[in-house]
DNA sequence: CTCCTTGGTCTCCAATATAGACCAAGTCTC
DNA sequence: GAGACTTGGTCTATATTGGAGACCAAGGAG
């Protein structure tokens, strides 16, 4: 356990970047990161390799065609993720990691198999705490 | 690698949840966690421990008193975050990990540290992007 | 000749986030 | 003892973002 002072002083050797503040370039691509989309696309691609735009889009459920579109763009400008056009008719459009996304897809997948397995349990403490909390 | 099919028959025992379909209760949970405050803020008592509204809210640099109220509100009423108010005056409230939230916050913090360790290289490539489409 | 397909884009409207004012109840200052 | 300050919120008004659905080009199928 670290004290942010500590954090901020300096965690060895020139990483000078700190998601925690708000002006950093590190935040602000953990900012396009976290978000519903981008991770389930990431871990998608994870899970079941590469994928083309309309299998995204069922696999991905729910998930509209611009904001794939847009999150996709996000992460291939963030070298995240490759797009691959094969020009037939109709376009076939294939997605899939680059080293860079494949590391962090590594990182994610856990946190969805961990979501799907501790949803029960968080189920319960929802339960709880509204039966606490009446009003509302 | 698994295919989709496979995953949805049955990744073993009773396990029917799956984050990528819309409906499941996972899904939703996933949502509430998939979300930048929310992530920021488990990192944080993740790795700096215990911390009372106002140290969360200058730690968590930029988030709005709305938002980082809500997030909370919603991390405890999952049974992430356990709220303990001090009846003092002015009032002390101190929020801390309950163990789902420990657990997940393990897996969030290494993806907090690898978004540190990554961004110069995302720059990078989105520099490369950038410049192959000078348009938008 | 018409319809269907893919991988988008564009527009319009609804939902959500942010900024900032406001609040209660003690405590410190003068 | 009047006034200012503190914390942990809430409420409102405005800005930003998300989703629904129309539209499009270039073939191929019937």
């Amino acid at each position: 356990m670290t004290t942010r002072e500590q954090s901020q002083a300096g965690a060895g050797q020139a990483q000078e970047l700190d998601v925690f503040a708000q002006l950093c370039p590190s935040r602000a691509m953990l900012a396009d990161l976290a978000d519903k989309w981008s991770m389930l696309i990431l871990m998608s691609l994870g899970e079941f390799g590469p994928q083309r735009f309309s299998e995204l889009q069922r696999g991905v459920d729910g998930v509209s065609r611009k904001m794939l579109t847009q999150s996709l763009r996000t992460l291939e400008r963030n070298g995240l993720v490759r797009r691959t056009v094969h020009p037939e008719t109709p376009p076939r459009v294939v997605y899939d990691l680059l080293p860079l996304g494949r590391e962090l897809a590594g990182l994610l997948v856990p946190v969805g198999r961990w979501t799907q397995e501790r949803t029960a349990q968080m189920l319960v403490a929802r339960e709880a705490f509204d039966r606490a909390h009446p009003d509302a």
